[in-house]
DNA sequence: AAGGACGTTTTTGTATACACTGGAGTCATG
DNA sequence: CATGACTCCAGTGTATACAAAAACGTCCTT
């Protein structure tokens, strides 16, 4: 693997699990020694960043980690919004039934096994169907959005804490979705994407506190 | 300004004009070279485009630009359809009924005086409505992926030769668009947004032709 | 003659040295 | 005591040298 691939994905890591907190400094020398590279491929990782949004270029200070709170989290789903139920329906008009009714059949099984260890095998599910969506939707300029977006959102999610009971319904949710586009009905598929990102939304602010300082 | 900054505005214009076509290799020594910079700005400047989506990466054979086709105008317009549409959705209801009203005058205006060199000052004037949604909506997720989105649609429009009727025709449809924005009427703006775009993307599919080799 | 392996050459990937800009601290002066 | 300018320094921005990898051509073998 490429040092600067190297130092992008752990800069990318460490921003997304909120180890380098918005506003910290990434100086080139400091990181690039951190890392274990070079001054030169460290500098392409953060350009990447920066391209990413995870980071922003202040002329002369260098490159600081961009700050997300709670106010940007409206902007955040508003995107999500646009790009997610537009794909919903698009993908309702295009997939392939049987891999969706599939995906419908965990998510309901997954919301009958609450609780447990299920937390990770859920979000894996999650994103299998997101992957099966972007698939369908074969756009690739969709799909580069999405990407960055999912990014973002990786990072946001860490500032709620989402309980078993949120997980249930979140599942449920989603088989409407799944089972949306199995039908071919591109209208209940948007509005059942529509319906899970309002609560998704609700739910993030409501059980938000702010971060504890300890990892 | 830095050399990496203008390497990166001198490939990407030279990209979207169409003066380097897709499938060219851009060698970093002969790139370099040409653009009077040295090779570590020039590698920035082509992270940056690969992050764009100008240009890929391949293997071992330095980074190529991407190809465009009519193909890929579906695509794009697809994701247009869902930024652009929800876009003007927020803006109505957010936006200064008096900037919007004044907008729409000045593409009635535009849509009378057709012909002429009146087509850069209609450019302008569109760009002028996508600055006042973008401050309207005033969300920077959205508006990072609408200037991606914006760099490939400049790219895709040099496929097509817009006449002097598409011109007046489009005015028209801005200038709907800005009213019912000035309206505040989000659903209007969502429909006529939405119906710009279609009327866009049939001209430009019906309008088109392969590009001349000669420049 | 065709296919594979090896060597050459070109190009990318990385490191380091140097220049230059922006900032902070301090000293002098009003 | 406050404010301004000057100096020093930390850190970015750029260039170049070096190393490694890959593609292409050639030669040998079957």
């Amino acid at each position: 693997m490429r040092a600067s691939d190297k130092a992008y994905e752990a800069l990318r890591t460490d921003i997304v699990e909120w180890r380098l907190r918005p506003g910290i400094i990434l100086g080139e020398v400091e990181q690039a020694e951190r890392l274990g590279v070079s001054r030169t491929p460290l500098r392409e990782a953060l350009a990447r960043l920066t391209a990413d949004g995870l980071a922003v270029a202040q002329r002369g200070r260098g490159v600081v980690v961009s700050d997300v709170s709670l106010e940007h989290v409206d902007d955040l789903f508003a995107l999500r919004r646009a790009l997610e139920v537009e794909s919903a329906r698009i993908a309702a008009g295009k997939a392939d039934p049987q891999e969706f009714d599939s995906l419908r059949e965990r998510f309901l099984q997954a919301g009958r096994s609450t609780g447990y260890k299920s937390r990770e095998a859920y979000y894996q599910l999650a994103g299998e169907l997101d992957e099966s969506i972007d698939a369908a939707v074969d756009n690739r300029y969709i799909e580069q959005s999405l990407r960055s977006l999912r990014v973002h959102l990786a990072r946001v999610r860490r500032l709620a804490q989402d309980d078993p009971g949120r997980l249930a319904a979140s599942a449920l949710e989603h088989a409407a979705i799944a089972g949306a586009i199995a039908a071919q009905n591109p209208e209940v598929a948007a509005a059942a994407t529509q319906l899970h990102l309002h609560h998704s939304l609700e739910h993030i602010k409501n059980h938000a506190g702010p971060r504890e300082d300890t990892e």
